[in-house]
DNA sequence: GAAGTTGTGTGACAATGTCACTGAACGAAG
DNA sequence: CTTCGTTCAGTGACATTGTCACACAACTTC
């Protein structure tokens, strides 16, 4: 097998399975493409497969029963919707789903190959159980946030975070207002605030960012 | 051994452990005593060991920048510390703490032995997951409360749940701030406003449900 | 360009969070 | 039984955030 180029060097802690466990993987997974906006996991439908981003993002979200969206975290390329598995493995549902951002490539590691490989191999456990841990970790400091934190404080975080490499953000103050748990017109009004102190300025459905030092020091000090 | 008194039947899915793995399970762990108001597990302390709850509780909360506290969740007897293992298989810090709410009683499995039973028993792995599974949403429902659902809504849940059988709540006010992730002041408004209606009484550092299908029907429907 | 859809701005008001206090209730000395 | 210190609860003023009801601007489609 072409190491090299496999998907599995990707992944630091993959690569570092032991052969017979790599080419289990590499043979029991496969590698599928799904389109921008697709839901790739949602309530009520149980998961079979361990997905492994390669490239793209899946955005997940709480679907309430009032119908809105609350935005939980967000898969990058090399990381793993390791939280559904647990949900799969355990038979059970939650009211989570997840939603490509872009278009995706993903391996899917079905469920059988994956409960193989959590019982064979310490380094696969090792991978899976620490990617838990960062998720885990994430939705901790989520909570954390929404209880402590200012909106504008989390709002300049979260425009450095989406931002392209020319600071500009292509996302309408509602999609904001959704991904930080809040309503649009709160977000309105914050970017109105920013866009008075010169940090940004504003076009439909889309932000630039004029001061990034400035919105850094809010997002990382707390205050202007 | 004598199965019927060993803490292994008290956990449904454990004890439909093949007896292989059951005595590996009996014979690597032990029963450990612990006094209310203690840590268990905290920030920058790697866990060495899955916790078991016989008797008890333990309240896990996230411990912020600032100091301040906010409730994760609680986990009662017959239910294990297993977020607590996914950072301690994966050495990873977190910035949740664990604090004994009651004289607890614990079953302490090494992480050796732990690793070993997940790799060897598919019924031990379906613990841990299903576990995991709970917990996670548990989280996934909190942040939804806490965005949605309004104060006096989560308060009176809350009241149902820590009421004991003669429907007294022994908290102060700032405990069931620091629960909801509130300030205290807003606690002493929202149980004023209960008090007013008739629903609760209070005396210090207690409070009385007098009316518990009315809290119920707050806490169920989110209209009084 | 007319009509429909989506995105943004704004004012009024409600709910919640913060701050600065006050005094009451309790426990531990003396 | 008092005194003192500590913890707990109540309150008003104000800041921030959430909700509702709009108006209107910008894009799309036909």
């Amino acid at each position: 097998m072409d190491r090299d180029d496999h998907w599995i060097s990707r992944f630091e802690s993959l690569s570092q399975l032991p052969n017979e466990a790599r080419s289990q993987l590499a043979a029991g997974s496969q590698i599928a493409h799904v389109g921008i906006g697709q839901t790739v996991f949602r309530p009520g439908q149980s998961a079979d497969n361990l997905l492994l981003l390669l490239e793209g993002s899946v955005r997940v979200q709480q679907v309430s029963d009032t119908g809105r969206e609350v935005f939980l975290y967000r898969v990058h390329a090399g990381e793993s919707c390791v939280l559904t598995t647990a949900c799969m493995l355990a038979f059970e549902n939650y009211a989570a789903e997840g939603v490509t951002e872009t278009d995706v490539t993903a391996v899917i590691i079905p469920r059988g190959v994956f409960d193989a490989l959590i019982a064979t191999s310490k380094e696969f456990r090792a991978f899976v159980f620490s990617a838990y841990s960062r998720r885990i970790t994430d939705l901790f400091k989520l909570i954390d946030d929404i209880v402590f934190q200012p909106l504008d404080v989390r709002l300049a975080k979260r425009l450095l975070e989406l931002a392209d490499e020319n600071g500009v953000v292509p996302v309408t103050h509602s999609f904001l207002g959704n991904e930080l748990g809040t309503a649009r017109e709160v977000i309105s009004r914050a970017l109105g605030e920013f866009q008075r102190r010169g940090w940004v300025s504003q076009q439909r459905g889309k932000i630039s960012l004029l001061a990034t030092p400035a919105l850094k020091h809010l997002a990382e000090t707390g205050s202007a």
